[in-house]
DNA sequence: GACTTATAATTGCGAATTACAAATATTAAG
DNA sequence: CTTAATATTTGTAATTCGCAATTATAAGTC
C-alpha cells in the first residue's frame, strides 16, 4: 500500500502556512485562519444558518458561535433572524467582510499561481484537475463524518 | 486568472478534518493534530534539532518547545543533548512514539486509499503524481518563508 | 391552550494553545 | 576574559477550544 499520507501531510502543512502567511500579509491582525475559513464558507453558501456553516467546517457549534461573534464585532459578518423561525440566524458578509474575503482570495490566488507558474501548461492543468477530482471523492467519502446521520 | 484558491481551501479543510478524526479514532485523547505533525517530522528527519523541526513546521520556537515537553512527558519523544554542542537537543521518537506514528500512518493511509478507491486506476495515479508535483513546486516556492535567510 | 419535547444558539468554565518578551545555558569570537 | 551569538526554556497574558448547562424559540401531544 503506497504511503499517500506523506503527500497529504506535506500538502496540508504547506497550505496551512500559506494560509497564515496570507492572513498576516493581506489582512494584518484583523483576521485569523479559522475566521478566514468562516468568511469563505459564508460567502459560498446561500443564506446559510449558523449550523450549516459550522457543520460544513466541522467546527464545534459553541466555538463557532464565539468566532462569529467576534466577526460580527469586527463588522465583517451580519446575523439576520430567519423570517420563519426566530431560533435560526442567517449569516451573511457585510461589504467590509466581502472586501476582506476578496482580498484573501486575490492574495492566495496570486501566491498559488506563482507556485503553479513553475510548471508546464500541461502539468498545471493536470494538477488542477486532479485536485478537483480528489476533492469530489473526499466530499462523498467524508460527508458522513461532518453531517452526522441524525 | 482561475480561482485555484477554492480547490485548496477545500482540500486543506478536508484534510484537516480527516487529520483530527484520525487523532480521535486511532490515538484517543493522547495526541493532537499539531503533535501529530511534530511526530511525523521528527520521524522523517535524521537526528533533527528543535530548531530544525520547528522551522520545517513553521512553528514558533517557544510554542514548539512546550509541545515537545508534553510529548516527552507522554513518553513519545526523547531529547538527547548534541555531543558536540550542549545547547542543541537532538529529537527522536521513543518506541511508543514510533508506535503512535505508525498507527497514524496506517489509519490515514487506509482512509485516503478508501477515498482514492472510488477512482479509476488512471485517475488515482494521476492524482498522486499531481500532488507530488505540486508539493515540490510549493516547497521551492515557500522555502524562503519558513527558513528565514538570516 | 397547557405541557412536553426538540432544535438553534449562547454562556460558564476550565483546559490547552499561542506568541511576545525576558531569562538561562552554552558556545564562539575578539 | 569579556562580549556577542545561538539554542532552548520560562513568565505571562491573550486567545481558542469543547463539554455541560442555559436560554429562547418552535413543534408535537393531549
Amino acid at each position: 500500500m503506497e504511503n499517500v499520507r506523506n503527500l497529504f501531510q506535506l500538502l496540508s502543512r504547506n497550505f496551512g502556512l500559506l494560509n497564515e502567511q496570507c492572513c498576516d500579509n493581506c489582512c494584518g491582525q484583523e483576521i485569523s485562519p479559522v475566521q478566514s475559513h468562516i468568511l469563505y464558507e459564508i460567502n459560498r453558501q446561500h443564506q446559510p444558518s449558523m449550523q450549516e456553516i459550522a457543520g460544513a467546517l466541522g467546527m464545534d457549534i459553541t466555538t463557532f458561535s464565539r468566532q462569529v461573534k467576534t466577526l460580527v464585532d469586527k463588522g465583517f459578518v451580519k446575523k439576520t433572524p430567519h423570517p420563519a423561525d426566530n431560533r435560526i440566524n442567517i449569516l451573511s458578509l457585510t461589504p467590509e467582510g466581502l472586501g476582506i474575503e476578496n482580498n484573501i482570495n486575490l492574495t492566495v490566488n496570486t501566491q498559488l499561481h506563482s507556485v503553479l507558474s513553475t510548471m508546464t501548461e500541461f502539468e498545471r492543468e493536470t494538477v488542477i484537475r486532479s485536485i478537483k477530482l480528489f476533492n469530489d471523492a473526499m466530499q462523498k467519502s467524508t460527508s458522513s463524518c461532518c453531517t452526522p446521520p441524525k
